[in-house]
DNA sequence: TCTTATTATGCAACTAATTGCATATGAAAT
DNA sequence: ATTTCATATGCAATTAGTTGCATAATAAGA
């Protein structure tokens, strides 16, 4: 559903290939949103079909043809239209909290190893959100209207990773406490 | 995929019938993972076929019958392998995040009523948090090993909405300075 | 020179999840 | 007296998302 959402948003900006958005949801929106290519190509067809999007081929020797996708009059207003309805609020599936649920009756060893693994992600995350904030986002009362969601959308993953690195702190001395099977 | 796991690991506590386990995801897991009801029993008879949980049928009269599951020892072997592989740590797919980005080309002024409506359920949120915390889970080291993995999720939840709390605050004043369009 | 990465899309099969509907009773609330 | 809630499951249709594979050129690195 929203993933034509989120496509659309990215199209405010500017055109897109597939490719190129599929690029974008592994760095900027990738920060709350994964696609892969085959669900974004998926997706750019069907919104063709409802006219939220027009697509234009351009011709390439060599590699294939490029399709690039400019949001229509119509899909903006879909948008708008979208943004009105209140999204619900679900919880993050996680698996890991699944396996946290087994501590006592399965093998404690490899779930603290785990822990291990997503402490190091988390860093590595932390730092490159840090970075891009340092670099883009230093005075957020200065920035442009545009730029002030994304600004807050890079607080969350920010304020999340702090969090996570902190709790991963509590949560490694009390599995250290469990007794193994 | 990890549905099936989710029911697996409440299986170990006690067998459950689809009826209960809708509840369980509900409350106890529901912090962090939600199923419906038609998810739910598709995905017993499922398992039930690979011989994960065995099903004893509860006769009953004037209400349809129970079914009532129970893991059987293939599944809790499936569930230890499970845990060995580690989970992809995939980001929380959350659409108010898509519609921040648009702020600047859309009217804030939903966007900001839906934060508002956040923050009331975070903080309703946080207090039931609180509420068990203070309840069942005020020595974390004393509790059997069973509960510190939940005890570890719980904080989780905790931190989560105090954070979100936190980061409403600067959002809803950020947001105070967009220009309507 | 051989391998790998980048560019650029797509099909097919499958699994996961949602939406809407249907059934049927007893108990509690209005 | 009527409505709503809780109990207890299910089917059918659809949408969303994943996995694996295929193609085909160029450029860069080992």
């Amino acid at each position: 559903m929203a993933l034509s959402h989120a496509i659309m948003t990215a199209l405010l900006e500017d055109d897109f290939t597939g490719y190129e958005l599929a690029k974008y949801f592994d760095t900027s929106m990738g920060f709350f949103w994964r696609a892969s290519h085959q669900q974004i190509y998926q997706e750019l067809r069907k919104m063709a079909d409802k006219e939220w999007l027009s697509a234009r081929v351009i011709e390439q020797q060599g590699k294939p043809n490029k399709v690039r996708y400019s949001l229509t009059a119509a899909g903006k207003e879909t948008l708008d239209q979208w943004i009105l309805a209140a999204a619900k609020l679900q919880p993050a599936k996680d698996d890991f909290m699944i396996k946290l649920y087994n501590v006592g009756h399965c093998d404690v060893t490899p779930i603290l190893a785990e822990l291990n693994e997503r402490q190091k992600t988390w860093e590595k995350q932390l730092e490159i959100y840090q970075r891009i904030r340092d670099k883009h986002y230093t005075k957020p009362k200065a920035l442009p209207d545009t730029q002030k969601g994304i600004y807050l959308t890079l607080m969350v993953g920010i304020g999340q990773m702090e969090f996570y690195l902190q709790w991963c702190k509590e949560a490694r001395v009390l599995l250290g406490t469990v007794k193994p099977l």
